[in-house]
DNA sequence: CCGACTATTTGCAAGTTACACCTAGCATTA
DNA sequence: TAATGCTAGGTGTAACTTGCAAATAGTCGG
């Protein structure tokens, strides 16, 4: 899903969050933060922004952004109103209603839990993976254990 | 996506994650993890066991389990055979390969920079949850305001 | 034989993402 | 004037994951 992004084939130090696929951007309560903060924001704002907001390292994609915004309008999380009072091309801007401080409140707790899961679970990767790491000088695990009956397409 | 789960609708205190959509359920993560915990594991005993170990409420489908083991497999991160010597069906008996094992160190190292990432997320969304709520007893934000000129130069 | 449990696999609808592409306003430059 | 580049919003599409349901099988108890 994720091809690729600023960070790709650049070795910053660690395999990139992009390269691992199948990580949620998060782009609902990144978005929300966003507006919420500003009071006022419109698309092209948060996706320059978002780069530095975004939970991976691949930022959120324009296409994302708008769309969300636009998911989150009709959901009544916001609304917008076009902005032609300066130069340049019209631009939507967003503001939070009360159900949409409301979702940002349910964000709020439930990313709370997601983080707590999310960091055992790290922590459990990093045991397993460390304890291991000591051990494998040799082969950590006995690859070619009598695959035999591998029929079955194999994928 | 998520429509419902064990925890749908029953007032555990708090929204629940499969409520709010968009959350993906680290599957391949919490899988390698399984394997490497045991050694050897078949699937149907992975999806018994994940309810505990996802990171969100709703566990892993057994759906997504199975195909995860199939993708891992086609990618060379573990290996299977067929166990035959128990009774009941036939199970199939994946354990890590060397790089499987070098992908449970990748995750490790993402889910950590993921983790640090949402816990800042995390913290902002409280802090901007809170800091309206206070003074939410009227409407949280003035539709149509033209705030303060919130000019960012953006560029 | 029938159901219950174990175990694996597949089909499908719904949804998200990454990318490419399009429209349009305005400013700068040749 | 034309070309170029930035701002700003939007759409189309392929690839992929997910949740749910259903199909297939082996074994055991009644």
């Amino acid at each position: 899903m994720p091809r690729r992004c600023h960070r790709y084939g650049q070795g910053n130090g660690g395999p990139c969050s992009c390269e691992m696929g199948n990580l949620y951007r998060f782009a609902e309560p990144v978005m929300l933060l966003a507006i919420a903060g500003r009071g006022e924001v419109h698309g092209y704002q948060i996706a320059q922004e978002a780069e530095g907001m975004a939970v991976t390292h691949a930022g959120l994609d324009s296409g994302v952004i708008y769309r969300t915004l636009r998911r989150l309008e009709a959901a009544g999380r916001v609304v917008s109103r076009w902005d032609t009072s300066r130069p340049g091309p019209a631009r939507r801007v967003y503001v939070l209603t009360e159900s949409g401080m409301q979702h940002l409140r349910e964000w709020a707790q439930v990313l709370e839990a997601v983080t707590a899961s999310l960091q055992a679970l790290t922590h459990n990767c990093q045991k397993a993976a460390q304890s291991r790491r000591s051990a494998a000088t040799r082969p950590a695990l006995p690859v070619g254990v009598s695959t035999s009956r591998n029929r079955m397409g194999a994928g």
